[in-house]
DNA sequence: ATAATTGGTATTTTCGAAAAATGGTCGCGG
DNA sequence: CCGCGACCATTTTTCGAAAATACCAATTAT
């Protein structure tokens, strides 16, 4: 009695109940990370607005948001840049980070139950499956930072605390544009592999003090890691 | 040869080179956090259009770039509403400003030099002036909170962290929201000065330790003040 | 009587055009 | 030759109308 050819499909990416401002916030946020928009570069509305297919209103709404969350600044009335990527700012954040992540760390060991603990292997079998059947250099792939992210998302997620989760999850990002921007210059990466499964053995085991001394070494090796490497594209605060 | 009525006060909230949109954001910002607009209060498009004298697209973009302070919520397409006020989310914030505050304290003191020292007692010193000729209860007057703030701004300004600063500064409006919740049902202030001296004092003699301890209870005792008088406003997470 | 459906109204969300502002260029005067 | 100022083009910012969506109440079916 009615069409069988079902509903389902229609909207394909902007999810029951999301604005489209909301998706081209994150569409942007994905581009800004993975440094296809430039540190520095200029956010000019026309290209955007037409490759986005979105008018310039609900453009603006998203880079409005990206400013809050530091990846895009804007200046005077003067447009959007992407956030200039310095050394400062890179040192910066990784100092922020350790201190949260240390914090949330802690809780969330101290928190945890038994579902925070399969949260956390499942996300570490996850991620080492991705990383069995993949030669190449993984932070470009777009599965490989999406399961690295939610391991570590999972190991914090029974903190407890959403104010220090959402913080967290913002300066994440900010450190994730920085691996993007060495990722091109930079071999393939480390046995990263063996800190993520000695993280998942100090959480799960509950010793925090291990799991606090890995995740700082963690950060800031990664981050040592791109200042090697990425020296030179590091601009000055433009 | 000219109008000499001069030109000066025709921009009168729009600071040069600053967007409407940025203008209404810190409008609303203020609205928020004295609670005039309370909290889980829907925040409806045509009321606030009109009384902001602003279009439907300015005011959204305010509007989301306060979602991301934390001050605003936006829920699926059925609109912004002030963030809900709960003890949760007090104690919530209440951590994090700690976590926060104890680490660029302990930094500003570090690093902190001459014009520190100065700055911090300057802003004491007009903290006081206010104070002085102030009768009724501080947290409703804007010079106060203005005053006030910018104290505990002094005292950390020397941190080096632009990212901890900013992240500082949000977590601090949140909770002055608390305050404003709490400010009608309170009675006059108890001791905050001597709080206040006793924190300058330990800042400019680099006591560190006593410096934080002291930030620590006086951010605490704050939080435990407000939720002794406001507790039965404080909503459940709608 | 309760639940589901339909239709109408109120509100939010998105759009594209109008207005404001900026940056650069060309001509003029020192 | 260089600096200054006014015009023009480009780009951003703001607006109010149009489209989409949710909300509410009445009506019908189970």
């Amino acid at each position: 009695m009615e069409t069988l050819v079902n509903i389902q499909v229609v909207k394909s990416r902007k999810e029951f109940g999301n604005t489209v401002a909301a998706d081209v916030t994150h569409r942007l946020r994905e581009e800004i990370i993975t440094c296809r928009l430039k540190p520095s570069e200029a956010l000019k509305f026309e290209p955007l607005r037409s490759s986005f297919g979105v008018s310039f209103t609900t453009l603006r709404e998203a880079l409005t948001s990206l400013v809050a969350d530091g990846l895009v600044v804007m200046e005077g009335q003067r447009g959007f840049h992407v956030a200039p990527a310095t050394l400062e700012d890179l040192i910066d954040v990784t100092n922020a980070r350790v201190l949260i992540e240390i914090d949330v760390l802690r809780q969330s060991i101290a928190k945890g139950g038994d579902e925070w603990e399969i949260a956390v292997m499942s996300a570490l079998h996850r991620l080492g499956k991705i990383e069995e059947r993949m030669s190449g250099s993984p932070a470009e792939d777009p599965s490989w930072r999406s399961a690295h992210k939610e391991f570590h998302q999972s190991l914090v997620g029974a903190c407890g605390s959403p104010t220090l989760l959402s913080i967290r999850d913002s300066l994440y990002d900010r450190s994730e544009r920085y691996r993007s921007l060495s990722a091109a210059y930079r071999p393939v990466s480390r046995d990263k592999t063996g800190e993520h499964r000695a993280l998942m053995l100090a959480a799960v085991s509950r010793d925090s003090d291990q799991a606090i001394a890995l995740i700082e070494k963690h950060i800031r090796s990664t981050t040592d890691n791109v200042i090697r490497y990425a020296k030179d594209v590091l601009g000055p605060v433009k």
